[in-house]
DNA sequence: TATCCTCCATAAGGAGGTTTTATCCATGAG
DNA sequence: CTCATGGATAAAACCTCCTTATGGAGGATA
């Protein structure tokens, strides 16, 4: 079929609203606007259709037998758009996308996360743990939590340090234990290391006065740190870890921090959202949920 | 319910014609604007739904999750109203109306109109015929044919002269023969009038040098000259006919014009509709179509 | 891998559709 | 008869919406 072209649409909606009323004047007031502007909107759409649609009466209008037709379809059609619109409003602040490092997603958020769902149970929260770096014109995500250098630069997008990411070695007891336990820094290096890429592995032993050149060891993959420290708690090698994500690791005993030491190159984790989003509700609820809750993990460093 | 105002309309569509194309330059195409327009009303709308509508692909657009539980609803609402429309504009195209004074559509309209509809079989007509000035404001009427004077004046109104109301007295055969036959306009005067109110009778008779007061007789209603050609077939009075109405009744010996005095007083019957509607194709084919049907009545005299 | 092509985003500017203001008219009520 | 209500209309202001022009990103092509 061609193109029936519909009329204006707001010609549309003055009648659909004179139509309910069956007065010019109400329209006009659930429409906020005057009687005027409907009165010259409904002549438009009569011009437009070719047929009166209301019958100007004393005090009143009526609908013509066109308009009569017309109301119930106009109306109908509109309340789906009110419906539909006013669901999705309700899902889209019902629910909460969040993108997150899988580190962080493993060892912080999945620990505390029921306690912001607890706080504000009518919001459903959906977690994506993903390496990949999001991209929020191009996937479905409210918030992300990456990690990133000291200042999250950008002009569109709002970033929020959660979480400065200083590393220090771990490894497990067992491990520790097979070369006699491990008494300085250069002990380390006469065991295996989870991901000897890693360039804080580099910066940890500088800082600790021991020699080591990552060049010569495979390349790295950032932000899998999670890994490592599952190999790590297998026994397999020394990791680098953040200390703040595996205290309870450490104090169960199933991971070692042989030294106090820590490293710390500028990387931190960030919350970080569209800087066109930062007043939504949601978006604001979260991130003050996790500044707050996140606020001991920066103050005790 | 509150108002859960919709979003601008405009935007709306624009999102309607996208999610179907999942493309911004194919609906603009269709909606007949730029690339450049679909983009800014995507944006508004997604901005007042406060989520992204479209995921912004390499060289396509996909659906976010929101716009694909919007997309089939917006479409249907707006399906509802193509048909609307369309289906109106058809019942509209396709149907006249016309309100004709009584004796028009007894002793014209009514034999003519089928030619009408065998010339345009498409379009329906419906007649109604009542003595009731037509208000095309508040009836619902196409087209009108009543009676008035010389000029139609008005600014508003479109009128065509169809017939010049020119009037001769006429009486059945057989009241005629009741008196030895009517043999000068006096004669008429020992019959009964089926309307002795009526002006037309005074200003024939004067006409014919006959002496008659209308003052003295009960007051006339106009346009109700089927009722007294009624009258004067059942033989209960002598009327006073527009001729070119009765030629057929004439023709079969149901009514006598004993004299072929006419009187004339610029009354006639028009065709008028309002003149914003006159180009429209249903009224124009109308319009020509009894102009033409009726030359002969105005040629004739 | 360099270039082209496609598709979307964005800024600035302007036209035209909407709306408002102000007023008039008709009708029905008090 | 006067007032109140509801709609129509004209003129002018407003502002939304669209266009033009341009840029950027990502595949496609060679």
């Amino acid at each position: 079929m061609s193109t029936p072209n519909l009329p204006p649409l707001t010609a549309i909606r003055a009648f659909e609203a004179a139509a309910r009323h069956l007065s010019f004047t109400r329209a006009a007031e659930e429409l906020g606007m005057t009687q005027a502007a409907v009165s010259y909107q409904i002549k438009v759409l009569e011009e437009r259709v070719g047929a009166p649609l209301f019958l100007r009466q004393a005090r009143q209008v009526a609908l013509s037998e066109t308009g009569a037709r017309l109301a119930p379809e106009v109306t109908a059609a509109f309340e789906m758009l009110k419906t539909a619109f006013a669901e999705t409003r309700g899902r889209i602040d019902g629910m909460l996308n969040i993108s997150v490092v899988p580190t962080f997603a493993s060892y912080w958020l999945a620990r505390h996360v029921g306690e912001f769902q607890m706080a504000h149970p009518q919001l459903a929260l959906r977690l994506d743990s993903s390496a990949r770096l999001v991209d929020f014109a191009t996937e479905d995500v409210d918030l992300g939590i990456r990690s990133g250098p000291e200042q999250w630069p950008s002009p569109e997008f709002e970033g929020h340090l959660l979480l400065k990411a200083r590393f220090a070695p771990m490894l497990s007891p067992a491990l520790a234990a097979s070369i006699g336990g491990v008494h300085e820094p250069a002990d380390l290096l006469k065991l295996p290391l989870t991901d000897a890429g890693d360039p804080w592995f580099e910066q940890w032993f500088n800082l600790a006065g021991v020699e080591y050149d990552s060049k010569s060891r495979p390349q790295s993959q950032f932000g899998a740190q999670h890994l490592e420290a599952s190999a790590a708690m297998a026994g397999r090698g020394v990791a680098m870890l953040t200390p703040a994500f595996y205290s309870e690791e450490i104090a169960a005993g199933r991971l070692i921090q042989p030294f106090e030491l820590v490293g710390y190159d500028g990387h931190g984790y960030w919350l970080v959202y569209p800087r066109s989003r930062r007043t939504i509700p949601k978006i604001r609820m979260f991130r003050d949920w996790i500044l707050e809750a996140t606020k001991p993990l920066r103050e005790g460093e």
